[in-house]
DNA sequence: CGGCCGGGACGAACACGTTCGTCACGAACT
DNA sequence: AGTTCGTGACGAACGTGTTCGTCCCGGCCG
């Protein structure tokens, strides 16, 4: 309410407030996070956090989806690599360790929706990749196969995770199901013939057995998908999950 | 800028204007998309092209993203499902079918992003739906497999275009990438060794390449890759692109 | 025919992300 | 030592999505 007198007295008041870093701000918003959860973690909140303007924080961080992929790398220090006893095929432990990663998405799935658009370059992002990779090195997958595969692989894994992040209240996600579900069994058997056939069948399955199955789709096209045989006269022509260039 | 003879006026120098309807609205959002592009179609512009207030719209439309996704189903109208001189394997058909889709899509990927959260079930997205699932159906992939096998290459498909949303000017690719290959090189060896030597794997190939080589990598899974066995008690549990409740 | 009522329309407001112009401070150079 | 310069901090502003309370009009019931 006062203005004037807010910066001075706040900052006396608090002086031990770390100063305005990239990594300050980061911590700040985790810890926001976990507090009260992602919505709540505003630029303008993080600004009154840390005794600023809004303005101040993009000295450090370019915009919200920037933030929020900075955000996201700090909790995948929580994505459990070393599958709980590494026991079984590679294939299990490679989807193990992307369920752990969904698991985690899945706690802020605002958050993954950003790490679609963002691309993450984080520590943490960097060790799940060399993980993966690993794992299917270990698998005997081909190399350019396994670059291309663990990018689709945490592509779909990402986007699993960023497609619930409007269905925040459960009524919401109940009533979409049966506006899809009403709009399936309403379709013209005559022009959409599979669709009503099939109907059934694209409902069906828990959401667990449907990831299951997709990754198993990927794990087993990505061995049995030999790479175009590379052109060595070009490169910088690709980024990551699928590239910026039509 | 005249507060209260606007609307009389205005109404009365253009009594033609389409009556306050949902159809009303998607087609003046495609119009303003069209004209103008997506970053001006905004919930103010559009009451404004319509004689009225942002808070009048949402008695036809729950939220910007619903809109987008209506609007992105009537772009679908352009995707070309009998793809030119339908020659060729049913694969290839159906890498046809999502390329059109795709392509249509990269010209406003910001759609894409909205499609991926607000599930679409319009006419449009249902006829591509129904022509995948034909392609599928006449290779020969088992009907549980084509159900969920759709899904997932939509899935695919939507987040390779939702992930450029951001990417608009070309400087901020460019950047993005050169942020990317730089932490790819200056990783440590010893902790990263798979990364490090994958490098140049991650970043090779064109984007049409990886894209290309992905569809396969799917196709090839969902016809290799059996369902498990369905469990009859079990209904209403999923929904599409992977399923809401964990 | 008169009163009631329900839903569409709307004005105003709130919180948000982001940008711009300005200010102050410390370092570096002369 | 004095001056200049660049960069971080900041206040204010714009345009956005969305919500709330109110109003008004048209159909329905008595």
């Amino acid at each position: 309410m006062t203005p004037r007198p807010k910066n001075q007295a706040s900052r006396r008041e608090r002086p031990a407030k770390p100063a305005l870093t990239r990594e300050g701000i980061v911590a700040t918003a985790v810890a926001v996070l976990r507090a009260e959860g992602l919505e709540k973690v505003t630029m303008r909140r993080l600004a009154q956090e840390l005794d600023t303007g809004p303005a101040s924080l993009y000295v450090y961080v370019a915009s919200t989806a920037e933030l929020h992929a900075a955000v996201l790398d700090e909790l995948l220090g929580e994505v459990d690599l070393d599958q709980a006893a590494s026991q079984g095929d590679w294939r299990e432990r490679v989807i193990g360790v992307l369920s752990s990663y969904i698991t985690v998405l899945f706690a802020h799935p605002a958050l993954a929706r950003s790490a679609l658009t963002v691309w993450p370059s984080g520590e943490n992002y960097l060790r799940l990749l060399e993980r993966l990779l690993a794992l299917l090195d270990e698998g005997g997958v081909p190399p350019v196969q396994a670059a291309w595969g663990v990018d689709l692989l945490l592509q779909v894994a990402t986007a699993t995770a960023a497609e619930q992040s409007t269905r925040g209240q459960s009524g919401d996600a109940d009533r979409e199901w049966d506006d899809l579900t009403r709009a399936l069994h309403e379709v013209d058997e005559r022009t959409h013939p599979h669709l009503r056939a099939l109907a059934a069948s694209l409902l069906a399955g828990t959401p667990g057995q449907r990831r299951t199955w997709g990754f198993q789709v990927l794990l087993n096209g990505i061995v049995h998908t030999p790479a175009p045989h590379p052109d060595h006269s070009s490169h910088h022509s690709a980024t990551p999950h699928g590239g910026t260039r039509p």
